[in-house]
Parts: C-alpha cells; sequence; structure tokens
DNA sequence: CTACCGATTGACT
DNA sequence: GTCAATCGGTAGA
C-alpha cells in the first residue's frame, strides 16, 4: 500500500491544529539499512512568540533558526544530550512548530530495535528523544524536508483516517511555563503514549 | 573564555 | 513517586 506524502500546505497552518491532525498519520525513516516507523500518537504545539516554552519566543538563533524556515521542514534541537524532532509550521518568519513525542512502531521494528537496544516494543519510541533514536534522527535533519518523501517524511494513513480518532488534549509535558495552555494531543487509550495520561483540570 | 539551564530518560525508593 | 546524569546552546564577562 502506497501511502501520500503530507503536502506542504498541511503544514501552512496553526500548530494546534497541525498537532491535532499529525495523530494517525504515519512518520517514516529510510535509510541504507532498510524502511521504519508508525503511526504518530502524540504531540504538542509550540506557539510562536506569544509562547514563552518556545525555543524561538526570544529571537532567532543559530540553534532555533530552522523554526523561522519554511513550513514542512524539520527542527531537530538537543535537550539533556538527546534530540528531539519537531515539523515546522506557518509561513516562513512565524517560528512555530509541532514536537512529535511518540509513535507506535510499525515498520522496521527490529530496525528500530537494535538502534534503541531494547527488544520491548512499547519503549522504542514512547518519548520524543527515544523516538528519534529509533529512527537515527539526529541534528543533521535539522531543517530536513519533511514533504521530499525521503529519507524523513510523514505520510497520510487511510485506515486511520476511516475512523474518528479519539483524541486527548493535556499540558505539554516538561514544560515549566505557561502550564495553563493545553497544547498536549494524544490517542485515548493508546499504549505508546509517553508521560501522564491524565488530563489536566479545566 | 566560564556559568547556567533544560520541550529527557533511566535508574532507583 | 523521586532524582542525577551529562553536554550543547546561550548569555554574559
Amino acid at each position: 500500500m502506497q501511502l501520500r506524502v503530507l503536502a506542504r500546505e498541511f503544514y501552512l497552518r496553526d500548530p494546534v491544529m497541525v498537532a491535532r491532525e499529525l495523530l494517525g498519520r504515519r512518520l517514516l525513516r529510510e535509510t541504507s539499512a532498510g524502511l521504519c516507523g508508525g503511526t504518530i500518537v502524540e504531540a504538542e504545539a509550540y506557539l510562536s512568540a506569544r509562547d514563552p516554552a518556545c525555543h524561538a519566543s526570544r529571537g532567532m538563533t543559530r540553534r532555533n533558526a530552522a523554526m523561522f524556515g519554511p513550513p514542512g521542514h524539520a527542527y531537530v534541537y538537543m535537550i539533556h544530550h538527546r534530540w528531539c524532532l519537531n515539523a515546522v509550521t506557518q509561513p516562513e518568519g512565524v517560528p512555530s512548530a509541532v514536537l512529535i513525542r511518540a509513535i507506535e512502531p510499525i515498520e522496521g521494528i527490529d530496525l528500530m530495535q537494535q538502534r534503541r537496544g531494547t527488544d520491548i516494543i512499547r519503549d522504542l519510541a514512547r518519548g520524543p528523544a527515544r523516538l528519534c533514536e529509533a529512527l537515527a534522527v539526529d541534528r543533521t535533519y535539522n531543517g530536513w524536508d519533511l514533504t521530499a518523501g525521503r529519507e524523513l517524511w510523514i505520510a497520510d494513513d487511510p485506515e486511520c483516517n476511516e475512523r474518528p480518532l479519539r483524541i486527548v488534549r493535556s499540558a505539554r509535558i516538561g514544560v515549566t511555563s505557561a502550564h495553563r495552555r493545553l497544547l498536549r494531543f494524544y490517542l485515548a487509550d493508546n499504549r505508546f503514549v509517553s508521560g501522564s495520561t491524565r488530563r489536566a483540570a479545566t
């Protein structure tokens, strides 16, 4: 089954909308070692200048420059010596993005097990840094065009689009500022979601 | 140059 | 549930 690559227009929108709609889509990675990837089950929105938790809220630096670039490209950053993957949203110059926090492994599970050093499928890509390790994503993919449909891309999943997804909204994980904002989205009752699966009180 | 911090994880109580 | 590891990015001298 051929999965259709998500086009630039998908990302040319508010990051909240993009975060919600990335759930159920397929994140894929291909190297000489083979194809791997899975269904996105958890994502967070980071909202440009007015969001203190957004890396770009205090202007452009060498690190966050990709966030100011065109939508549909990757923003890869390091935190606590581990890599995390974002998809840049909104028009060029508006530094917003969606952090992809977890996938449910589907393709190339053996390859991901090898990269992660564990056989436990639930631990392969549950959390943004584990996800990057499983997919062999590092800073060389900062700025990568996710709409190119090779090496690292996101595709539609017809099966997931057929049925309505049960999406839960909560506060973002590890974010100390702007805790009132509920900008994390995940699939209800999915074992591959990281962190707390409690809804934030409204 | 040095000092501090963090969108995390894995180990441990 | 708690907590330390560990180092690139950033700000500041």
